[in-house]
DNA sequence: GTCGAAACGGACGGTGCCGTCCGGTTATGA
DNA sequence: TCATAACCGGACGGCACCGTCCGTTTCGAC
């Protein structure tokens, strides 16, 4: 028994494992309301144990963020594999964006998470960010090929769309009508029909430049100048 | 002489106003490097000014913020009455969000103060506000009268894109390429021959709701739960 | 040149968060 | 039941920033 957590260090006695799955939940609602950047002792006082016990089990904020998200990071991951593996290439697309796009609007926090913990859990493990990479190069040149997306979508737009996404939904947490309406235009010009005239060059951005990203980088450091 | 600042409260020493003007434009250096969530002792400092002065003049960080960019905001309303103006009316409309984005991504900083100041400053003369949707709403009407925007493009969809288009530029500040991108995939599926299949229903956005917003009224209140 | 008002700036107390330390508590296996 | 190691949590020192207070300096009118 008890066997599954192995994997990741040696075992936890009962007690600590209930706790962290109580700092998990607490991570999350505290986020959700308050953003990232809530001071850790409000997460353990929700969860109602010492700061120091989450500071055992998470040293840093940024591993407890990536912890208390890593669910819906799975969802993602899944969402992508399912879009592969759907018959139609153009729904498939659709599909991955729609549910991405739809878990940021709905997970309050996971958004900034998605900005913040990305960069370092992608740097862990680079051949991970490696398979996503040409995961979604084959997504995009799959419905290209079948005539249903725009020759000259490029992969990095997944990226630009989505952190597009990302700051509507930081600045208007509560609307979903916004959210929905921002994606189904992009949609819509993604499709092949749409393309009139050329557009500008594409963005360099690749997974890997999302580190330089957001206010995760300036949370931590005291300020110099 | 000097009857241009009469307008708002009573003349200021000479040196005062050269202090000032310091401020100003160290603000926005500062701004642009470390996010208007800088300490203020920050700007004074480069402003080669005490904090006392730089607090004499603008009492709070949004003041501070406001004055900072007012400049720009100045240049985005002038943009919309260029816009009214133009004799075609999607070229007005095309340019009007050119020209806000264009601003955003040049200006480093400006996409938060977009955010954090447009409230106060929108909710201080609340017919400001009113004459500014009003404008915006006759641009949408005179571009779909003209057949060239499409029919279900609701105003509130500025606020969407203008927000959207704000976490972009905060997410990659350097990232021109990206921000260009976005726009123009936007612009496209606004044409009225873009159209297909329906929206989702528009956002009840109005720039009254703005205020709600972002980070804004989060960094000030100590944190309370 | 003189003088009063205006402006200046450094120093300082207050606050909130971080992250560790350590004495007490509890689970677990014999 | 008992011993021990794992675990717990409050308290505490440190730090960065805020915003005001007050003695000093500078402006500019006469």
């Amino acid at each position: 028994m008890a066997e599954s957590s192995r994997i990741d260090g040696p075992e936890l006695r009962a007690d600590a494992r209930r706790n962290r799955g109580r700092i998990l939940v607490a991570a999350r609602e505290v986020f959700a309301e308050h953003g990232i950047d809530a001071p850790m002792a409000a997460v353990a006082r929700r969860a109602g144990v010492g700061v120091a016990t989450l500071y055992r089990r998470f040293p840093t904020r940024d591993a407890l963020v990536r912890a208390a998200f890593a669910q819906q990071m799975e969802t993602c991951a899944r969402a992508l594999t399912e879009a592969l593996s759907d018959p139609d290439p153009w729904r498939g697309f659709q599909r991955l964006i729609e549910t991405v796009c739809k878990l940021q609007r709905q997970e309050q926090g996971f958004p900034a998470a998605f900005l913040a913990a990305f960069p370092q859990s992608m740097a862990a493990h680079a051949q991970a960010r490696g398979r996503v990479e040409r995961d979604l190069a084959t997504l995009v040149r799959r419905a290209q090929a079948a005539g249903a997306l725009r020759a000259d979508f490029h992969p990095s737009d997944l990226g630009v769309i989505l952190l597009a996404h990302c700051g509507l939904v930081t600045a208007l947490p509560h609307d979903g009508a916004a959210s929905r309406r921002l994606v189904a235009y992009l949609l819509q010009s993604f499709r092949a029909e749409a393309a009139h005239g050329t557009l500008p060059p594409p963005s360099a951005l690749s997974l890997r430049d999302l580190p330089l990203a957001p206010e995760s980088s300036q949370r931590q450091r005291p300020f110099r100048a």
